[in-house]
DNA sequence: TTGACATATCGAAAAATCGTGATATTATGA
DNA sequence: TCATAATATCACGATTTTTCGATATGTCAA
């Protein structure tokens, strides 16, 4: 767990609102997956372009703030079909909070 | 209460080390305030050259990240005579443990 | 198999941060 | 009043981060 790449992460209000508007995947973006061929529980994951929208950056841009939030382990992601779904790794978040409430 | 300002003072190693280096002072600090006039309670705060010396970092440099430290509230600061302590302002993070545990 | 779409990666310019030495400020004791 | 010690501030080069447009890669449907 590397807690300065974690709050380099957070560092920026866009990757900090996508995290945010993650806890409520289907309160804050559309309906996800309904152009999949067969269908598969997407466990509350929203596609890049989605999530792009909703933060009105460029598409690159997006792309690597969510590279940057999983590879610090604050986001998971699924590939199906031409899309990949990025959803929140509550199990970082929680082992966050705990550090943060007694080591820190 | 500038989440973004938190997460940005705490992406850098020295500057969380001396958090929670000041988490338990006397234990990661010599004593504090020997040479003042009159006797102060310090609150555990510990004065500039000591976190210096313990951090290895040149003197701007750990001044810099004392103020960095404070101005978004993790520390607070008092001054006594030639001497500035610094200690943890536990409310802000307390307030932060509270927001990571339920808003992020 | 090809065209179009979704996403990832690359390359670059601008901005921010890092860390330092030099210098300024503040406070004290001789 | 002056020398000195502790801290703060300044100026600067080096590095990192930000953000983008362009381009590459992957996937599916026609």
């Amino acid at each position: 767990m590397d807690y300065i790449e974690i709050f380099k992460a957070l560092s920026n209000e866009t990757r900090l609102n996508i995290l945010c508007w993650l806890r409520e995947p289907e309160k804050n973006f559309p309906p996800q997956g309904e152009n999949l061929s067969n269908p598969i529980d997407l466990k509350g994951g929203i596609c890049v372009s989605s999530i792009q929208e909703k933060a009105g950056a460029s598409q690159s841009t997006i792309s690597n703030y969510l590279d940057i939030l999983q590879r610090c382990g604050l986001l998971l992601s699924e590939r199906h079909g031409k899309w990949t779904y990025y959803r929140r790794n509550e199990e970082t978040i929680k082992i966050l909070s705990d550090y943060i409430g007694t080591k820190l």
